[in-house]
DNA sequence: AAATAGTCCAACCGCGGCGGC
DNA sequence: GGCCGCCGCGGTTGGACTATT
């Protein structure tokens, strides 16, 4: 179909980004937004294609990323969704706040399989950090300002912070939602987050907002594409759920 | 200290879906 | 109804980095 060339690949910029562009385009989306991001590299005078921008803003350059290891609440969290959603990153990572369908699937590919196929006690969560620390510490000073304090070098899930806006669910139609959920500078989570998380995918459709809390997560808030979803998970809880899913 | 192997992750590529014309 | 352009997604890869020999 008429789908577009990935970019022209004249004069463009290709491989890992400078500090120089990535201050450019943080700029400029914070002044201007990123409406089109076809348009937008010309806008702020990138040489790259708007796809190159719209994967490093996503991936890597968005206030509310969260760094650092992920948890063993979060892996397990992972591999829960990915029985029930597949290799639906998006939707997983929509699921684990400050976590990008990138990151989530490198995890997966890299640590997550190996541990369900071969069985092996995962140790990576508990691990120190061995070499991420460098690239976090050069994002954390690309980022720099415009940063918000995202999490402490070794996030905790107790202590895990979040941006005010989450852009990845902001950017339908719940955002009214979002709001509330994130209204404050400091968005914490205690430890009883994940769980919540996984039984909000099933709490919050099939018995509407019983808590009368608004729910931070909430896949089923009126956003198009999780209403699929969320038929689809509410319909698979209610045969039974996880229990009755084999091991992988 | 150097070479090699293994791991990790940022970025690219190509496809599908959606909306506008 | 069909075409076109854009966006978002998932798969893949190349290079940087660490661990081991």
């Amino acid at each position: 179909m008429g789908r577009a060339p990935c970019c022209e690949k004249m004069g463009l910029n290709r491989g890992p980004w400078t500090a120089e562009e990535d201050s450019v385009l943080v700029a400029h989306i914070e002044r201007h937004g990123h409406s089109n991001w076809r348009a937008l590299p010309k806008q702020a005078g990138l040489l790259r294609c708007g796809k190159s921008c719209r994967l490093r803003w996503i991936n890597y350059l968005r206030p509310d990323i969260k760094r650092g290891n992920f948890t063993r609440e979060e892996e397990d969290a992972i591999i829960n969704l990915h029985q029930l959603l597949g290799n639906r990153w998006s939707a997983i990572a929509a699921r684990l706040p400050g976590r990008t369908d990138n990151e989530i699937k490198n995890v997966w590919h890299t640590h997550l399989k190996k541990r369900l196929s071969g069985g092996q006690t995962q140790q990576r969560a508990t691990a120190a950090p061995k070499r991420k620390a460098k690239k976090t510490e050069a994002a954390a000073a690309v980022n720099g300002p415009t940063t918000i304090p995202v999490s402490s070098p070794e996030p905790s899930l107790s202590t895990m912070t979040v941006a005010t806006e989450d852009y990845s669910m902001a950017s339908s139609a719940d955002q009214n939602t979002t709001t509330d959920c994130f209204s404050s500078e400091e968005f914490q989570i205690d430890d009883s987050f994940w769980s919540e998380t996984l039984a909000m995918t099933v709490d919050s459709s099939d018995s509407g907002m019983e808590s009368g809390e608004p729910h931070c997560m909430d896949s089923a808030s009126p956003s198009s594409n999780n209403d699929d979803m969320d038929f689809w998970l509410n319909l698979f809880i209610q045969a039974g759920g996880m229990q009755n899913l084999p091991q992988i």
